[in-house]
RNA sequence: GCCCACGUAGCUCAGCAGGUAGAGCACUUCCUUGGUAAGGAAGAGGUCACCGGUUCGAAUCCGGUCGUGGGCUCCA
């Protein structure tokens, strides 16, 4: 059979069944060699057989599949080391992720740090073999018997799931995988790579299946760009809020108090606070009615919610009091409810929007617990929207605006978005989701934000919408989330009068915008690497002495700043300018004010902004641009 | 929860062929009054996470518990 492949208005006739490098001597690629080809947009390699006419793409290193396919190679490469050294080991899957690739292994003992230099050694070596990586085709049952005689069991579990009659080996020097590929043309082309960690995963992401050990690793096309994200993890532990969290005394978590529960010290508290009044006034303003709720409820509230069905294995045990069973809140929405069902409500009032700071309870997996973004209690800035279905559309959108607000403010300016629909278990009619899933859809569209859908990711009792922010690292963290419901209001038969003068089910919208208090801060912390913008930081301004006889005046500045309500620390020790300064810095505080002779005398204040520059302003000039900053929430 | 690693002063870490604990920073006191990222001296501070075992003797070896970290799974 004849195929036809075209290239930039080139057409060649080939015979079907021709190794896609081939091409390289037909076309002319601007001089260049490609690592891989995009056909009818699927992705092949130099060794992939050509079986079907279109249009042809080549892919060179730019091209954002291709760190893809040199990771995957590297995992190859890895794969090959690990069973050159430690022949017993199994093979499980080694794909490319995001930021690199992995293996799994089956092995008795566990790689050590040893090891892994070792295999990291052999792999270099294997690049240097500049081994070609072949592709070859046999039928499914083949495959089968040859991973069984080589004991790599879990590959003909693998197999065993493959509905395809033929599949693909890919062969560099003694090393057989089963994969689809692409890969690379050969060994000699992964130049920069390294392992990084190594850690136990399950056979497929199950827990009851056997444990295996995870090689992690990275890899680019040259050592620039590896440096550069090796530089990024540093520069990432460098931001670790957990680390920022100690040095700045912002929180803690104490062993005696119990594990993925915050303690917020005075300088953490007031960060917070100044979200939590900024939050306050914009919900406010925008027609939120804030409310307090109870920390435990009976046992039954959570039974007539359903949380018990849905949510049991996340809730803390129930306590006994009075004979009666209690239990901590994992969420807040039955007793915004049951303020809802205080009285009858009708359509004049919608939308009804509780707001509320609420602190919940969820028992978390000790595995999962991870410094402030993984905790057991956190405080929801929560909300419940009551509305009519017509108005939907409209208390998503507002909540949309909101949120890019908020997140603006913050200096999050990028986000992903992802509209997840109906799951294929769910309550209520398809017709009322489709509606529901169409006005999320509108007000999405109406905000201008882009989205991804996650087809069937929606909770049982409605579709959400979800925000993940990026930081400055450029990483995504889950923050937001929007979601409708359909099913609480019918558990608490919930109701409002229409206009109609008959009852009528309302719909419940739950959301929260920062996520959990706990977790936006410890986000806020890596992302402002713990220099907090003027209106959060603990510490405004720093007043610093030269020496003893300049403290009058000093005294007379703090005074003055903290009339207006500047949150200043007066710095009058004995100690050297320069080690105050340093001093200062590392808290990262963003105004030092300095005082000595020069500015005693002419009443003048010099300033030491945390970029190090030093401006020199009058007291009034210093506190107007101060307060001004505050204001604005300058970033 | 599971796998692996770790747990020594407030912090960062050294000590570990088993002989009973050390540094730097921070803290306190004294000297120094010094102009933009660490002045000098002295001092105080540890049941070596906890419990048990081996041993004449354990921070060091073994077991268990708790906690932390990297992952798996889940999510704010």
């Amino acid at each position: 059979m004849k195929i036809r492949v075209t290239f930039e208005g080139q057409e060649v006739e080939l015979e079907s069944g021709v190794q896609a490098g081939y091409l390289l001597e037909v076309f002319d690629f601007g001089g260049r060699r490609p690592l891989a080809f995009r056909l009818n947009g699927h992705l092949l390699d130099l060794h992939s057989p050509l079986t079907e006419s279109g249009q042809l793409e080549p892919v060179f290193p730019e091209d954002p599949e291709a760190l893809k396919i040199l990771r995957h190679t590297a995992a190859h490469i890895l794969a090959q080391a690990v069973k050159e050294l430690f022949p017993e080991a199994r093979l499980g899957i080694g794909p490319a992720t995001e930021e690199g690739f992995y293996y799994d292994f089956d092995r008795q003992s566990p790689f050590t740090e040893e090891d892994l230099a070792a295999i990291e050694k052999r792999m270099k070596e294997i690049v240097k073999r500049r081994l070609p990586l072949k592709r070859e085709e046999i039928s499914r049952e083949e495959a089968q018997r040859f991973f069984a005689e080589r004991g790599e069991t879990y590959k003909v579990e693998l197999l065993r799931e493959i509905s395809d009659e033929r599949v693909s080996l890919y062969r560099q020097g003694d090393f057989v995988d089963l994969c689809r590929g692409p890969h690379l043309p050969h060994t000699g082309m992964v130049k920069a790579f390294k392992l990084l960690s190594v850690a136990g995963a399950y056979w497929r992401g199950d827990e009851r299946n056997p444990q295996l050990q995870r090689i992690y690793g990275t890899a680019f096309f040259d050592q620039e760009a590896l440096k550069e994200y090796l530089e990024r993890l540093e520069e990432a532990r460098r931001r670790d809020h957990r680390r920022l969290g100690r040095e700045l005394e912002l929180f803690s978590i104490e062993e005696e108090i119990g594990p993925g529960l915050i303690l917020w010290h005075p300088k953490g508290a007031i960060v917070r606070r100044e979200i939590e009044n900024f939050w306050l006034e914009e919900h406010l303003r925008r027609g939120y009615q804030l409310v307090f709720t109870p920390h435990i409820a009976l046992r039954d509230l959570w039974r007539i919610s359903g949380h018990l069905d849905f949510y049991a294995e996340n809730m803390f045990a129930p306590m006994e009091i009075d004979e009666r069973a209690y239990q901590l809140k994992p969420m807040n929405c039955p007793f915004h409810i049951l303020i809802y069902k205080s009285r009858k409500r009708s359509y004049r009032e919608f939308p009804i929007r509780y707001c509320e700071l609420g602190t919940v309870y969820r028992y978390e997996r000790s595995g999962v617990l991870h410094g402030l973004l993984r905790v057991r209690g956190f405080t929801q800035d929560d909300a419940h929207i009551f509305c009519r279905e017509d108005q939907l559309e409209e208390e998503i959108f507002r909540v949309l605006d909101l949120v890019v607000y908020f997140l603006t403010v913050f200096g999050f300016e990028e986000y992903q978005v992802y509209l997840s629909t109906r799951p294929e278990k769910f309550v209520g009619s398809e017709e009322v989701w489709e509606k529901a899933e169409g006005a999320l859809r509108a007000a999405l569209e109406r905000k201008g934000l882009s989205y991804a859908i996650d087809p069937g990711e929606g909770v049982f009792y409605g579709p959400k919408i979800d925000l993940k922010i990026r930081d400055v690292l450029g990483r995504f963290w889950q923050c937001s989330t929007i979601q409708v419901d359909f099913n609480i209001p019918e558990r608490f038969d919930l109701s409002y009068m229409g206009p109609d003068n008959r009852p009528h089910r309302p719909i419940m919208i739950h959301r929260a915008l920062l996520g959990s208090l706990e977790r936006f801060f410890g986000v806020l912390i890596e992302h402002y690497a713990g220099a907090f913008p003027l209106w959060l930081a603990p510490i405004q301004v720093a007043v610093l002495t030269v020496a003893d006889r300049h403290e009058p005046f000093a005294r007379k500045i703090c005074e003055l700043l903290e009339a207006s309500g500047v949150r200043v620390e007066p710095d009058f020790r004995g100690e050297r300018l320069g080690y105050k300064v340093r001093e200062a810095q590392v808290k990262k505080i963003p105004y030092m004010v300095i005082v000595g002779d020069r500015e005693v005398q002419e009443e003048r204040l010099t300033v030491r902004t945390r970029s190090g520059e030093n401006l020199s302003l009058s007291p009034e000039e210093f506190l107007e641009k101060v307060q001004e900053e505050i204001k604005s929430k300058k970033i």
